[in-house]
RNA sequence: GCUCAUAUAGCUCAGUCGGUAGAGCACUUCCUUGGUAAGGAAGAGGUCACCGGUUCAAAUCCGGUUAUGAGCUCCA
């Protein structure tokens, strides 16, 4: 006789036993229709589950996002029912549900082709429209091992024999196919209606690169097919912002086949560059940095003594002379501790915060490479804290704040926040790690920060935090770190004397904020897909006339401004006026000046902005006090 | 590094069945001196990424190399 309490808080009595399915139609035919599983004292079971006793239930249909993530779940069974239809030798692994879709992974003995997928496709909504139901059963793992031998499913039997022997193990049957499956799955194969293949990839099994590579088919699928063409849409608009292209248009930067991995900066990227390395360099004075600058090239044996040709080696690029090997950097803390070491420290010198704008090269494997975000030379806003132990949350706590702050100028509110643990493999005792993830995770509590905890994740020399920012298509890539050292110092032979008079390696904190300038300057570019703020703009205004005769009074405008440290430039070509706007808003300038012979006789311009919208006549004494103002909108004024 | 795909004019792209290469924009010259997103005309521009093979003949078919893209693995 159980007694179902429902989520507004009324409650149903039954007499018998009731599935979810009756529950949803006791209520109503249209939920019953719509349900696709339900949530059963919080956890997610089918339709077809039998609720024998009292419980708190709620219908899940594909308005909730656990609705959702059955439909793409049993997508990815349908998926991969379709694939061995119609090619009968795949075998069958893994296929989970992920952000905005799904995948499911085959081992075929040839890759498939973008034509296979649309046959998949077919076949895919040909199973839809049969509307097989989907029916789960239970086995021992002996009897399900038995099933997949005899089948051929050997990856299933591998993951089967993975799991322990005492657990019975679920199975969704639609037609002839069966999937080891925890569930829950919708009741029946016609509720998938809009769903679409993506792409397909290669991917190790088990994810471990030393495995056979399987086929990755990647897809989409929602609620209806509005939401379909919504999010599809959404992949276009956000192709557009590809800092590639848009680098490639606005004549940011460019890459060429003879610097892989490498960004030659055009005048206006450079420019961009300039104002963000300015920007942090005022900052980190402000923060209590020395900034320093140290060799490029550097011999080997400082890097074997560091501990990182131990690991790095491979991806170190090398000199040569006749008798010695050198690395070009691939990072900047050896060479640090190095002017450290110039002098003996106090613990009365500490905190010692030493910042570079650290050129570095690495040897990123070849398809790791992505324009400006993965690159083989970059240019960290590398610092180097060197502190005592009990200094460490201190100095967390202070660069919390401080990354938050120079974040909120470039217009970035949503950080993603993480803190990465000890690993398996470490060196320092656990007494000093569990101080130094405690200052860490103190230092995010005091801010409030939400942050997810990646267990083993952490450097084998200590935890550390990272901030990540999200690009257009929603890639999350790491920009800020903060890491406590325990090692390098002393491996380098970092000292202070403490009170005591005792010498001690000092606390290395690595940090940086931005993370590289190249990456950086990447997801500026997508953020505001081009747009940048007036004080970021590599040109915040031109000034154009409209005939030959007002050709020296924009000179003589610019001037002026150039004169206020403004970045302008003139457009006094032989073209008609729309022609220049036209051309000047496509570059995404901020402000476009036109004189002509009205403005020149009361010695004013006509201010247009880049949105189109016209800012009225005004004196250039005007327009200057205006882009003063703009210019120092940093995003948390704005 | 691995799997797959791609590489044609400065840019964005066509190029059928293997038969000596095409458009728009940009560029140069001339005309045009105009009022807020493209004025007009003419001209120039390519060893079809590179190396090799098949063929009477290769941008096109095959192999290799390099780079790029998507994903995987990695990222001090």
């Amino acid at each position: 006789m159980p007694v179902i309490t429902l989520p507004d808080g009324s409650q149903k009595q039954f007499d018998a036993p009731v599935s979810v399915y009756q529950v949803a139609e006791s209520i109503g035919p249209g939920l019953a229709k719509a349900a696709l599983a339900g949530s059963v004292d919080g956890k997610i079971v089918d339709t077809s589950h039998l609720i024998a006793e009292d419980a708190e239930l709620s219908i899940i249909t594909p308005k909730d996002q656990e609705g959702l993530e059955v439909l793409r779940h049993s997508c990815a069974h349908l998926m991969a029912q379709a694939v061995q239809d119609l090619f009968p030798s795949a075998q069958v692994t893994i296929g989970p549900v992920i952000e905005d879709g799904f995948y499911y992974d085959f081992a075929y003995e040839r890759p498939f082709t973008p034509e296979d997928l649309e046959k998949i496709e077919k076949r895919m909504n040909e199973l839809a429209k049969e509307d097989l139901v989907v029916s789960r059963s239970v086995m021992s793992r002996a009897e399900a091992v038995d099933l997949f031998k005899q089948m051929g499913e050997d990856y299933k039997v591998q993951i089967l024999e993975s799991i322990p022997t005492d657990e019975d193990l679920s199975f969704y049957r639609q037609g002839d196919f069966i999937d080891l499956c925890r569930g829950p799955h919708v009741p029946s194969t016609g509720r998938l209606k809009a769903f679409k293949l993506t792409k397909v990839a290669g991917a190790y099994w088990r994810g471990d690169s030393n495995n056979e590579m399987l086929q990755r088919i990647y897809g989409t699928c929602w609620a209806d097919k509005k939401d379909l063409a919504d999010y599809l849409h959404r992949l276009e608009e956000a192709e557009k912002r590809d800092h590639r292209k848009i680098g490639k248009k606005l004549d940011l930067f460019h890459t060429q086949e003879e610097a892989p991995g490498m960004v030659f900066w055009h005048p206006r990227g450079w420019q961009i560059y300039q104002v963000i390395e300015q920007y942090i360099r005022r900052r980190q004075v402000e923060f209590g940095y020395q900034e320093v600058r140290t060799p490029q090239v550097v011999d080997f044996s400082l890097w074997e003594k560091s501990g990182h040709a131990d690991k790095y080696a491979e991806n170190m690029f090398t000199v040569h002379d006749d008798n010695r090997t050198y690395a070009i950097k691939p990072m900047n803390c050896p060479c640090h501790v190095q002017i450290y070491n110039q002098g003996l420290k106090s613990y009365r010198d500490l905190p010692l915060r030493m910042a570079e704008f650290g050129s570095c090269h690495r040897n990123e494997p070849s398809g790791t490479l992505q324009g400006t975000m993965r690159v083989r030379q970059f240019v960290q806003d590398d610092a180097h804290i060197f502190c005592t132990e009990e200094q460490i949350e201190a100095e967390v706590l202070k660069f919390c704040d401080e990354v938050a702050d120079v974040y909120r100028d470039f217009g970035f509110d949503e950080i993603i926040t993480k803190l990465s643990l000890r690993p398996e493999q470490r060196i320092g005792t656990d007494e000093v790690w569990d101080k130094a993830e405690q200052a860490l995770a103190d230092a995010l509590d005091a801010k409030g920060l939400a942050y997810d905890v990646q267990p083993g994740e952490g450097a084998f020399y200590g935890p550390k935090i990272e901030f990540s920012l999200k690009d257009c298509l929603g890639r999350v890539w790491q920009c800020g770190t903060m890491q406590v050292d325990f090692m390098t110092a002393d491996r380098l032979d970092g000292q202070y004397v403490d009170e005591n008079g005792d010498r001690r390696p000092p606390v290395m904190l690595h940090r940086a904020m931005l993370g590289s300038f190249e990456r950086f300057i990447g997801i500026l570019i997508e953020e505001y897909a081009g747009d940048l703020p007036p004080w970021l703009a590599p040109v915040q205004a031109v000034v154009m006339n409209i005939t030959d005769g007002q050709a020296e009074y924009c000179e003589s405008v610019a001037n002026t401004l150039k004169n206020k440290d403004f970045r302008v430039e003139t457009d006094t070509r032989n073209e008609k006026v729309g022609f220049k706007i036209r051309e000047h808003t496509i570059q995404r300038i901020p402000y476009l000046l036109v004189t002509g012979d009205r403005e020149m006789a009361a010695g004013e311009v006509a201010v247009r902005a880049r949105t189109g919208e016209d800012l009225g006549t005004m004196k250039v004494e005007a327009f200057a006090e205006l882009l003063e103002k703009e210019a120092k909108k940093l995003g948390r004024t704005a």
